[in-house]
DNA sequence: CTAAATGCAAAGCATTTGCCTTGAC
DNA sequence: GTCAAGGCAAATGCTTTGCATTTAG
């Protein structure tokens, strides 16, 4: 069993399907790294130059609140985008170089229901993202 | 032994110790929470209505170069500071509410040196931060 | 056809910076 | 007295938005 593409998820969820977010969704589709708005406007122009950032901003936003997309805030200021279907991993950032290591720790996991009941916390679709982060 | 005050810090950094700086390390000092620069700012304005914004944002910029501060990034796309010398914890952030909850785990402490072993990435210096993130 | 989506440019925020004035040491 | 620090306003970088035009369904 494959799981849903992105574009296969935008038509469960209804969302129109326009030029624009086809090339916007293959190119999220295609994307092995956690790419910013820019850098994703940078690949969709490649297929279509008259897609505009502002179109960039607008579809990761739609496909973020429809739970297609997850957005990142990694320190660096510019918010970065991942599939939201991707099996769950965490971070590990450095600041200094940019670079973001992913991982997954099955004691991290199991760590996360024993910290929400410690702090009476409800973490019922939520999720731990976890960072190290190299400072200056 | 008490802990040094920022102020001390500051002395020990050797920074000069103008207005604006005491006034606000002391805003920083008496903060329970974690201010963004909008707060600090109004905080110190009560001290001293004559503090601009740049000063406050040029002051934990420097405070933060210095270590005395550490600059958070809880993804509401505003930087949040906290003393650098509190005991160390992580927080929970919930991105509805802006809830900030902190908390330390000694298990979750513990895995610090063996996930970055597992990683071959060198932790030294550096620091787990743990984020609950209670999406829309 | 009609409402939603796009492009473009202007507007918004948080943060930084240039420049001249003020002040710490 | 000197050079760093501060105030103010302009500039910056990322993101959002108003509006006229295009387009999916």
């Amino acid at each position: 069993m494959t799981l849903p593409t992105i574009l296969d998820r935008c038509e469960t969820q209804g969302l129109r399907l326009t030029g624009p977010r086809r090339v916007i969704a293959q190119v999220l589709e295609d994307a092995s790294d956690h790419p910013d708005v820019e850098t994703i406007h940078a690949r969709a122009a490649e297929q279509d130059p008259s897609i505009s950032v502002a179109t960039v901003y607008r579809t990761v936003k739609l496909f973020e609140e429809s739970g297609i997309l997850e957005r990142r805030e990694f320190g660096d200021g510019r918010a970065r985008y991942e599939d939201a279907e991707r099996e769950h991993h965490d971070h590990l950032i450095d600041l200094q170089t940019g670079e973001v290591i992913e991982f997954v720790d099955p004691e991290i996991e199991a760590l996360q229901e024993k910290i929400a009941e410690r702090l009476g916390y409800d973490l019922k679709g939520h999720r731990l993202e976890l960072f190290a982060v190299r400072r200056k």
